[in-house]
RNA sequence: GGCGAGGUGGCCGAGUGGCUAGGCAGAGGUCUGCAAAACCUCGUACAGCGGUUCGAAUCCGCUCCUCGCCUCCA
């Protein structure tokens, strides 16, 4: 079997994985700001490092998954007038801004456990960790990796050499030439970037600290509080594409800054969601929100449609889109129930060969799409293998059903439990429903044995027309809840 | 202007030098009392133009187009 590569963003290649100690794997990703509904795009980045744990704790590394709640800091903008987001919201809704946060927060959690997303072992928040960013400038400072001006603590983006490396912005007097970065007069650099910020009279949000009463600047947080929890280099490093710069770099400057030792060991960046070709973001207002799309779909279905794209490459939202992966999704829960469902035989199915193939496609920079087409390979096969006289083994089936609840399940997370595969209707009603069923069933058995088609082809048309579709297999009727 | 990622069959979406990606939709067939499901068969896909090569979707060059970042955004 492959071992796991992983595209590194820092060295733009796909590199070996090895974590820094042997079977543990720090693991670091940019959680939302607390603002607002989570939309699709926070979906399919954080089922796609789902994923990434997944696998590695399938490889049996054990993994500590370390992803912050951003509560204060992140401001609109980065002009004087830039206003923080929780802020914001909170006078709009008119209540407190830990209010804001408490609520999203809820309600993000609330919607990642719908798509099947493993909670982080640690979910840090900003606010939670203002003595340890307090801490983090004053190193700096110390160091002379940052100056104070009228209240503000700036980083001193020239006093770090390799400042942009992550996203090749290195020359900072390029940067400038088309750039929209604004000049500040207390800047010395325009490039410099806040550690901390002096908070006015009105600002809602803030804290002493040895430089007046103030918030941390937005990039501050995930430094402090990933080398709090994952100690001064971690392994892994993962968020959106967007934030390559300035978050990322700013976060490598200041951390590598203050301690001497790299950061970071892999930098993985996910693609975005886009809309008619376009980004789905907030500011844009193109989003659609995960609760509205619940909706109408199945979270899962939206777990999976995501994952039959790569994460590096974007993900293009359409209705259309969405239904086929809904079929799809479909036939992968049925076939399972038929598996469960299936009488003992005798023939076999190789079932070893899609174990490692699907193995190879995760350990090659996780590509999800290949895994899943593996899956769905090994699909046609099992129902060819059922649709035979001979059947399937009890050995070949308990082999293929326990492929199945490993990578589709366990990995992909793409799998319903057994229970709500085998409980048809997987709602309300369930055994007075199955006893109805059953009675309906067998009249109907009755009447096609004697082939009166005109009362059994009745029974099943004002069935379908209740939601609920017959299926007559060699095994007898079956029958399941459509949508 | 700078940095980066792309343009694949009706749609979505993998694939980095020769070998079927996969899903959805569509056509024909097997099965079935009829359906449904499942299975089998079917698409002369790789933006355009040159080049390298025995051979290119895959490498090189040019052209056209799209998207992301350079302000906040997963």
């Amino acid at each position: 079997m492959s071992s796991l590569q992983i595209y590194n963003s820092l060295t733009r290649s796909k590199d070996t994985f090895e974590p820094l100690i042997p079977g543990l794997v720090s693991m670091y990703v940019c959680g939302p700001t607390v603002y607002g509904h989570a939309h699709l795009g926070h979906a399919k980045s954080y089922v796609s490092f789902d994923v990434v744990v997944r696998w590695m704790r399938h490889l049996g590394y054990k993994v500590r998954y370390v992803q912050n709640i951003t509560d204060v800091g992140h401001l609109t903008d980065d002009a004087d007038e830039g206003e923080d987001k929780i802020e914001k919201q909170a006078r709009r809704e008119m209540i407190d801004p830990m209010e804001i946060a408490q609520s999203y927060t809820r309600s993000y959690f609330e919607d990642m456990d719908r798509l099947g997303v493993m909670r982080p072992n640690i979910s840090p928040t900003a606010t939670g960790h203002i003595p340890e960013q307090i801490e983090l400038v004053s190193r700096l400072i110390e160091k002379g990796h940052a100056y104070e001006s009228n209240g503000n603590i700036y980083f001193s983006v020239e006093s770090f050499p390799g400042y942009g490396r992550l996203s090749g912005r290195t020359d900072q007097s390029a940067l400038q030439a088309g750039g929209r970065v604004e000049q500040r007069s207390d800047k010395r650099h325009p490039s410099d970037f806040a550690l901390w910020k002096r908070a006015e009279a009105s600002h809602l949000m803030k804290w002493m600290s040895p430089w007046g009463e103030g918030y941390p600047g937005w990039h501050l947080e995930c430094s402090a509080m990933a080398m709090k929890y994952l100690g001064e280099t971690i392994d892994i490093h993962g968020g959106g594409m967007e934030n390559k710069f300035p978050h990322h770099d700013c976060e490598i400057a200041q951390s590598e800054a203050a301690t001497d030792k790299p950061f970071v060991r892999y930098w993985m960046h996910n693609n975005m969601v886009t809309v008619d070709g376009t980004k789905m973001g907030k500011s844009l207002g193109n989003f659609v929100t995960l609760k509205e799309l619940y909706k109408s779909f199945d979270p899962m279905v939206i777990r999976f449609f995501i994952l039959q794209s790569h994460y590096r490459s974007p993900l293009d939202f359409s209705d259309a889109a969405i239904r086929a992966s809904q079929s799809g999704f479909t036939k992968l829960q049925e076939t399972c129930k038929r598996l469960l469902d299936a009488p003992a035989g005798t023939g076999s199915l190789d079932v070893q060969s899609f174990a490692d193939k699907s193995a190879d496609a995760l350990n090659d920079d996780f590509n999800t799409p290949v895994a899943v087409s593996v899956i769905f390979e090994f699909i046609k096969a099992l129902n060819s293998s059922l649709d035979r006289a001979e059947g399937l083994s009890p050995e070949s089936a308990k082999e293929a059903l326990a492929y199945l609840e490993s990578y589709a399940g366990e990995v992909l997370g793409i799998l319903k439990s057994r229970d709500e595969i085998m409980s048809q209707d997987g709602a309300e009603g369930g055994e007075t429903l199955e006893e109805v069923m059953s009675v309906l069933l067998e009249l109907r058995k009755e009447a096609r044995a004697r082939k009166d088609f005109a009362t059994s082809d009745r029974i099943r048309d004002l069935l379908i027309d209740k939601g609920i579709e017959l299926k007559d297999t060699k095994e007898g009727t079956t029958w399941s809840k459509k949508k």
